[in-house]
DNA sequence: GATGAATGAGTGTTCATTCAT
DNA sequence: AATGAATGAACACTCATTCAT
């Protein structure tokens, strides 16, 4: 509301910075575990070891320490190296797109449990929407980039909508993966969704 | 301490039936819309129209509330009939396919605000991700049972993890499809994910 | 406030009197067990077996539910009883209190958990208050009357404020008797107090 | 569930202090005046001139509040200094008695409607009645022990039932004194008290 | 910069009481 | 007369946020 004379502080000073990074830290752990709801502001700052009014230096509310946590996590960059480092040449198609999904399964940046708060709060705020949405088209993109340099290798045609699909199975298997525990060992899954995926795509 | 008579009302009068009826519907438009945590007792009887204390007869709180709506979506039923009425017989595969997830996209029980909530409930609460559990097992098994039917035509071997993956990737775009508007209509992602599965699938 | 429409019911025929008194002595067991106000109404017509409008039916309030209960526990009409049977010619002093107490003690009517919410109520409730000083001062007459029919054996002189005393005293031990388990055996006690308002009191 | 970081704040700023403090006054003012049940934590909270939160900054729930102040009351240190100061040697064995009953009248820490209070709330709540036993016996066993000294002195043979039904006259006497307006003047009373604890105990 | 005590609006829940049947 | 569903005011308690130190 009041925003003349209230401002966040933008640490400059390594001490700052320090201290912001332990909130993010301690939030992120926080959400993870009990979610954004259950997770009070008194406990992030008692888990990063500051005070309480020491999170509304840094940040305008308890919102948006949620959103600076969802906003650093580029997915995007994260695949784009991911797809970079992808050699198709030495491997089949299949063996491939299995590599990939193992290193993305490996290298899940965002804790499972973050991850699920994220799909709850995009129903009702619109800046978690936003972000969400803004990663999703960068990943889609890239996606149909990578897909689209081996255009003579590919079965389907509408890729745009193909990458949407892919996407969204990826992560919810992912997903899936790595939250439940489904008696079901996480290489069975990411051998079929890799059948799935390689099938579908390539000839 | 003591429950005393406090024990939760079980409708028997018509009017009883209605109430509980009443408020049923009313949270689960405004889970839905609003999430659950964003809405609040008092407007779930505003909205039911009946007073605040109707709501603890019926439901001991306003998780049961919730726990009702979703446990009474019965999903693996649904997916039952729905696999039922598939004719694989007079059509390709592919498109017995299509058919298939067109009808569990129109007639989807759960609103997709609400199923959203859900997701992230399940992360924090044992109740909520248990019954998630079960439908999500009881789909699997019908999916299972369903395609194995088709054994000769078959092109997977292991089907229990296959139809683990395609579960989420269809859960996943059905949800994609009816809350985001990303500038992509709902037939192109549904004939990719036909596409998807039945070349996964069968031969 | 309303009393236009809306009276008590005055039980003429059988069936209402039996009503009302199920639920005098429903209500008497649940006060005297978990207290006035951890008590309700609904408790109170469950274990009464009729309807929680039933109560208000005979009945103002929860309150004059507790007060009619009260009220009817005529203390110093059983005092008076209590006294008149009293035969001092044939014991000495001291065994016709310890006599009187013992009966006092067995045929107590008001349950000890009931007396204890009398207790509290007093202090915040005019019309409890009102009650208990009444019973309180008929049974100081009654008293006063029993020991001045004595008066050549007293030893006392102030027998208004000695009736008091002895009333007080008497009221909380038989209180204790019957609550606590001191580890310390009743007719202890009982001895113990005969001991002290026969010196008291007699030459 | 999980209790966080929500543990009851112990002050050690002088501010939390005075804060504390000034909740406890507020709230044995408000317990004695109304009673526990007709008391709410928002006219504690603003009679102490603090924030409703403030309560529950520093009390787990409104019965701490209360059995705070009761506990900290320490009858049994407040009974045996008065009993050490009494000087049986330089008055007969009555007046040393009602010297002390006159103490313990005028210098009863808490107030008479807050010892009704107790009563009642001993009946269906655990805590209370442990404070209230605990205190009880402190006092009974400093009692024994004051008239223990003056054996030569004794009549009764049984001092610990002596001492149990005399503490139950005088807290009943006591209490009798400061609340009622009995007509009959405090000093009557103390005085027959006296006359019946004296013949009672002594030779 | 940092602290943590203080705030107070907001929430889930209870329960005495009413009233349509 | 009796029922029990419905009411809604009231309460205990929480927690995001502010601010004096």
């Amino acid at each position: 509301m009041n925003q003349g004379t209230q401002q966040t502080r933008k640490p400059v000073q390594q001490r700052g910075i320090r201290t912001k990074d332990k909130i993010l830290k301690a939030a992120e752990g926080l959400f993870a575990e009990k979610g954004f709801h259950k997770t009070n502001t008194k406990e992030i700052a008692a888990e990063a070891g500051v005070a309480t009014g020491s999170v509304y230096a840094y940040f305008k509310d308890k919102k948006s320490v949620f959103l600076e946590i969802y906003g650093a996590a580029s997915h995007a960059s994260f695949l784009e190296r991911a797809c970079r480092d992808i050699d198709f040449s030495e491997k089949t198609n299949r063996e491939a797109i299995l590599a990939l999904l193992q290193r993305l399964a490996k290298e899940h940046t965002l804790s499972p449990g973050f991850r699920r708060e994220v799909a709850a709060m995009r129903a009702s705020d619109k800046d978690v929407e936003a972000i969400h949405a803004r990663q999703h088209d960068a990943m889609r993109t890239q996606l149909v980039d990578t897909l689209g340099r081996r255009e003579k290798a590919l079965r389907v045609t509408d890729l745009d909508a193909a990458a949407f699909v892919i996407l969204c199975a990826c992560e919810e298997v992912m997903h899936a993966c790595s939250t439940e525990a489904p008696g079901m060992a996480q290489n069975r899954l990411l051998d079929a969704l890799a059948d799935m995926v390689a099938r579908y795509v390539f000839r």
